[in-house]
DNA sequence: CCCATATGAATGAAGG
DNA sequence: CCTTCATTCATATGGG
């Protein structure tokens, strides 16, 4: 398969073998970085350095030359990617915390009475489609055959009693008024209070 | 993130033990998606979904919340990992071709061969929210409240045209026969044959 | 137990 | 600086 090993980088072992130590030259084209020289830069990042200058960067990647075959470039995307990765550790951890809460609501007891779904709407229309299904191999969660699964995504358990009956009236004046030979079927759950600009689905979404 | 460099490997604890075996919560370092997570993953990588965007991760994220714990970075991963994996699968199986014997056709079917979900609208509307909209941070105080209007939506792309206008004429066909002075909206999303890696969240929603 | 495979996580390297 | 891809490491899981 692929061959090029232009520079014989790598110091790679197999699964339990040190890394430098013997051989089995495992050749790989991209630089695998001793522990010291990972250490050294972890270092240098933590110290305040984000954005080394060429000059930085050629003396630091020849001090680590010392442990190790690297070269400048290597050193260069090391703190290009470490910088980048932080930041978007940092970000996402931001987004998560306050995700929390959902999860929390799950497990602790079923959700429970601080949900706060105005309106949710779910329909699922029955395949009319014929499955050619010739797929040599469907995604594993299959199990389930054609079957009009539904996706039972968010809880829905939310409603007050209040709400739930003009849901259910909503529900059946809704049926009524239309011939219901369409040929799917529907449900709508909802609530009160509803006069925001129509949700924008896409991206901004709180 | 690990203490263990590149080059070193983890030996947390030998084999067995570690995570502590009771219950469902393995508590271990590494997520475990329910089941229900992979599949609305699945699901939404079978629609077409490939890289989603950050915000669209933790849209999803926030969504699966609901089933367990998860964070962005799993998602991210997820989607990184099983595209990835299929990329490598394709491209193992071209070799095999070119190896075994030639290859009829090239097998370009598209994703969405068999779709089981036809339509699935869910909304969920935000209630007292105040939609502050901070890209920024929010005070956590704030976020206990606001968290919960997520709102679901869920690209399904396999509508044929007939089952478009049907759904259509339904819209319509509501909002006309009740006078809509009910104090909710809804939409219906239609989502028209798209057959390959286009859709993603953002689309599909009017 | 050991092994094979699936898959979560990490990260070097690029491309834009 | 951002995002994406390829590869590799590590762990979870199921079968023998």
């Amino acid at each position: 398969m692929d061959e090029y090993t232009a520079s014989g980088y790598c110091i790679r072992a197999s699964r339990g073998g040190g890394c430098g130590g013997g051989g089995t030259g495992t050749k790989c084209g991209r630089w695998n970085p001793t522990s010291e020289q990972v250490k050294v830069l972890t270092e240098l990042f933590r110290s305040g350095l984000r954005t080394p200058s060429t000059d930085q960067i050629q003396k630091i990647s020849s001090q680590l030359s010392f442990y190790g075959k690297i070269e400048s470039k290597n050193v260069f995307y090391w703190f290009q990617n470490h910088k980048a990765r932080e930041r978007q550790k940092r970000r996402r951890v931001l987004v998560d915390d306050g995700n929390d809460i959902m999860h929390l609501h799950h497990t602790n007891n079923l959700v429970s009475s601080t949900k706060r779904f105005d309106l949710i709407v779910i329909f699922i229309l029955p395949m009319l489609t014929d499955f050619g299904d010739e797929k040599n191999q469907v995604s594993e969660t299959d199990h389930e055959q054609r079957v009009i699964e539904t996706l039972q995504l968010f809880p829905l358990n939310s409603l007050n009693d209040a709400d739930s009956e003009k849901l259910r009236l909503f529900s059946s004046d809704h049926n009524n008024c239309k011939e219901n030979n369409a040929s799917f079927t529907y449900n709508i759950i909802g609530t009160t209070e509803m006069d925001h600009p129509t949700l924008d689905l896409r991206l901004s979404f709180v």
